[in-house]
DNA sequence: AATCCTATTTCCAAATAATGGAACTAAGTT
DNA sequence: AACTTAGTTCCATTATTTGGAAATAGGATT
């Protein structure tokens, strides 16, 4: 499951260590990275301890754990800073959350995956899963299926061949005939709809943000739950939404923003 | 100015490129970096062809130019996750800036430096340096020295060989003797203030967050500026600061969080 | 369109660092 | 005391990294 580029060296083995860290998501001992590692013993131990030096994960001595590094937590908000729409986009997604009330969320897309990079709570936060820096599925999320919609062929179908078409819900979409389908919809309607396929109740309007020449940049979404919004409720907020997005994507291209991601 | 470990082999020199990347803070080109790296070209050279593999980096084809990658982005949510006070902290969070409107900060002691890990604004935000992730002076906020004031001798006079005594504005405390005598008065009252000492018109009252142990594991501030509070108005919430600081402390006995850092 | 820059990329033999099997230590268990 | 399991160190072998120099690419200038 990990990313596993080959030609990288030390490198590429001291970051594949620090994904598996990453994947497991809590404090782990040696043995147990060991068990799922393809590198031999001595090997993992010395670029763990390689990472510790570096402050790229931190070690708890009692429990003899490692967990990620603080050193993360600040590389990536300068990463934040400067490689996301995050900082571009702030002012439009304040503005916009205040007029509708509800949850607005920044997205892009990254090896396959949404990246939630920003978003916006009202006053009265729904129970979410997302949070900036949290990666989603593409396929079954507003923001995911609008980016989507808007690449061509051939970024789509690499995008597409790294969805893993998991039924989340009922309503999920778990082949790639129906997706397509569902994607050419929404590139003539210009807005991608949620509708509960990732969540159960939660349902999401969201568009493309486009770079001047026409690229897909990110996603934007306004997320509600069905205890408070219709989808034709939501489709009021499409204006407003599309708006939002041509803004973000103008100036995006003032600030040079570059228009690769797969 | 770049942390450098000896003996990390490749992997730190890669770690120490990115670090260069981070610090520059924007899309740097290839003879930029060559300037300042203490690297020869060639190897300068690879190491960025690796990280930009390992999606580490991102390059900008038309201003052929580096950036932080998303990769980090998302690895940092995890690290946030696992690795912060963040996530248990923030029901208590919440609710402090719901009940004293104001500006909410929680940070860690990283290297020498105020990593904060989260903040709570209240509906009506002042203009503030601060932002999760982003890292900022111990010697002069209320974080830093709250939390410096209850490290053992050890520990502190390492954080303070890290403290570049930098004057930035007319209250910041500029030497080592009166940043000790500051302190001792910040253990005896546990509750700290920053009166102007990083950026004028900001003031804030802070505690630190110990483990059962007495341990510093954290820092919390309520923030205002001179237009809205006095000092003596926010001493208003210093019990309200003083017990918060303490269920996280407790909470976080409970979840085993580590106790070092330096 | 030929020349001269300057910036970036590739090459390759020498130098250095990484590798991993095995041995060792430490801390429990039976 | 013998045994188990987990973590750490050793070191000759192997593989990667190194960096000076040369090649290439893409402007700018004559």
């Amino acid at each position: 499951m990990a990313a596993e580029k080959r030609g990288d060296g030390t490198v590429g083995k001291a970051l594949d260590v620090l994904n598996e860290v990453a994947e497991i998501g809590s404090p782990v001992r040696f043995s147990s990275l060991l068990k799922t590692s393809k590198y031999p013993k001595a090997t993992l131990y010395r670029l763990l301890q390689t990472l510790l030096n570096q402050n790229m994960l931190s070690y708890n001595d009692e429990e003899q754990t490692y967990k990620l590094g603080l050193k993360l937590v600040r590389m990536a908000h300068a990463a934040w800073l400067q490689s996301s729409l995050a900082p571009i986009a702030l002012p439009f997604i304040d503005k916009l959350s205040d007029k509708v009330g509800e949850t607005v969320h920044l997205a892009q897309l990254d090896n396959g995956q949404v990246l939630y990079v920003d978003k916006r709570n009202p006053s009265s936060p729904i129970e979410m899963y997302s949070q900036a820096g949290k990666v989603g599925p593409a396929y079954c999320t507003g923001v995911g299926k609008a980016m989507m919609a808007f690449l061509d062929e051939d970024a789509l179908s690499r995008v597409i061949s790294k969805q893993a078409f998991f039924k989340y819900t009922d309503f999920t979409i778990t082949s790639e005939k129906e997706l397509r389908k569902e994607l050419s919809l929404i590139k003539k309607q210009g807005i991608a709809f949620d509708k509960q396929e990732h969540e159960v109740k939660i349902i999401c309007i969201s568009s493309p943000i486009l770079s001047s020449k026409g690229r897909v940049i990110g996603g934007l979404s306004i997320t509600s739950s069905i205890d408070i919004h219709s989808l034709e409720s939501l489709q009021e907020f499409k204006p407003q939404l599309l708006k939002t997005s041509e803004l973000i994507g103008k100036e995006a291209g003032a600030w040079n923003f570059p228009e690769q991601n797969n």
